[in-house]
DNA sequence: TGTACATCAGTGAACGCGCGTTCACTGATGTAC
DNA sequence: TGTACATCAGTGAACGCGCGTTCACTGATGTAC
């Protein structure tokens, strides 16, 4: 029937398809983990000859990149959503939120989980795509701690950094012109520590520590690390 | 010449094969990953058929539990060496020393340390055989919180835990019985950290953040990252 | 509005690869008497 | 010390599998005049 609005409907159904191939690629990945993702079982999925997935994606390393985009946006909705939960001033709150929410997320996504933090994929290499949701994630954590300055909420003994430690932060540093790069460097420790007790838990490294006890209690005892971060962050206004 | 001496020469052949393979076996994965190891080219590389492996290695998952033993022995003793380096009393210095050490393995084994601390491999569970290894590791953080706590050198401040996350620490509290929760909850917290960072770095999540820099200033931000932890475990002796 | 051509989606067969694992075998090494 | 038998290491061929990717093709959908 032509169509012509921008994005007629071949556009559309192609479109709509490309979106159904992720679904249940993403569906394959939550089940068996992306090492055993195939181009093969996903387009047979979808009803179709393998073969013909390569319109959709020229190769595998490209489902896969679609893959790691989705799920860094995942990760940061989840967080965004999780941060606008609570007003502004209350900075341990919302680390709070924001560290249970990465965790409830991974809880569920495990093997997206480890698609993103896992152990890099062999002969990948994440093409630029992936870091501008990368960067979204983070930033949410950047103005936590710029509202924190704001809000006279951060700790003032805080170690100042030598020179090389200056110098390695200054990338992140020109992201954060308003935080001081103690803070910085402790809510980089923060992000780097609740990320690693989440690996911890997933891949197993707490069987034996804290893994084995009711789930209610294992989520007191993250709160208790997030609670611990936070003294290192925020000052005054303990639990 | 019939060698009747416990372990005969047979058996010595067998062992020192075993040892062979096995190094071959690490230096694929050093290589390439363990995703792509295969049985048929540690084979190949040792001059056998690739059936022949098979009288060592019942199975692709035996090799790799062998390899993650191994790891984690090495990780265990990489540890242990740096503890012994300083003073009993200067807990600082060995908490600097075994993070330094740590890090410094994982740079130089990336693949080994994806190995033991990234995504679980899918298919493969973790045989009792791995459990040792794991906790010998562990052993040296655990005796250097009991260490801080025998010199007065624990901070005072730590927040208590509370029911649910007592009971959750519970499996490793058993293992050190001589060190309090809120200590022990906050020596698990650095040692997360610890393994947070390190996958961070060499996962390639500190691009655009840290991992740009020259190496000797990286180097100096880890040890800053280090202090900053040491901080929430050790009182007084600032650096 | 109708026709001719170009674009695109999906088909089906095939290529070449490397993998883990099994199996019947040969020849060497160890053990019992 | 010498012989007969048992154990073991390594061979070579094969099985069956699933993978990523290519290619020539058919038929349907869109576009230009």
């Amino acid at each position: 029937m032509g169509d012509t609005v921008a994005g007629g409907t071949r556009a559309r159904v192609r479109a709509e398809l490309t979106r159904d191939l992720l679904r249940i690629a993403r569906q394959h990945l939550a089940a068996e983990g992306a090492a055993s993702l195939s181009l093969r079982v996903v387009a047979r999925d979808a009803g179709m000859v393998s073969s013909a997935i390569y319109r959709y994606f020229p190769s595998r390393d490209d489902l896969l990149t679609a893959l790691i985009v989705d799920g860094f946006e995942q990760v940061a909705a989840v967080i965004e959503a999780a941060d606008r939960t609570l007003p502004r001033r209350d900075v341990r709150g919302r680390w709070r939120a924001i560290g249970r929410a990465v965790r409830r997320w991974a809880i569920e996504h495990p093997h997206e989980y480890g698609l993103l933090y896992g152990t890099p994929i062999p002969g990948y290499r994440a093409p630029e795509a992936t870091a501008a949701p990368v960067r979204r994630a983070a930033e949410t954590m950047l103005g936590l701690l710029a509202d924190a300055v704001a809000h006279g909420a951060v700790r003032r003994d805080l170690a100042p950094l030598g020179e090389g430690a200056r110098l390695a932060l200054e990338p992140l540093q020109a992201a954060a012109p308003g935080v001081r790069a103690p803070l910085l460097a402790a809510g980089l420790l923060a992000w780097t520590a609740l990320f690693g007790h989440v690996s911890f838990e997933l891949f197993g490294h707490l069987h034996n520590v804290v893994a084995d006890a009711a789930d209610a209690d294992r989520d007191a005892f993250f709160d208790h690390q997030l609670d611990l971060l936070a003294d290192l962050l925020f000052a005054g206004a303990a639990r």
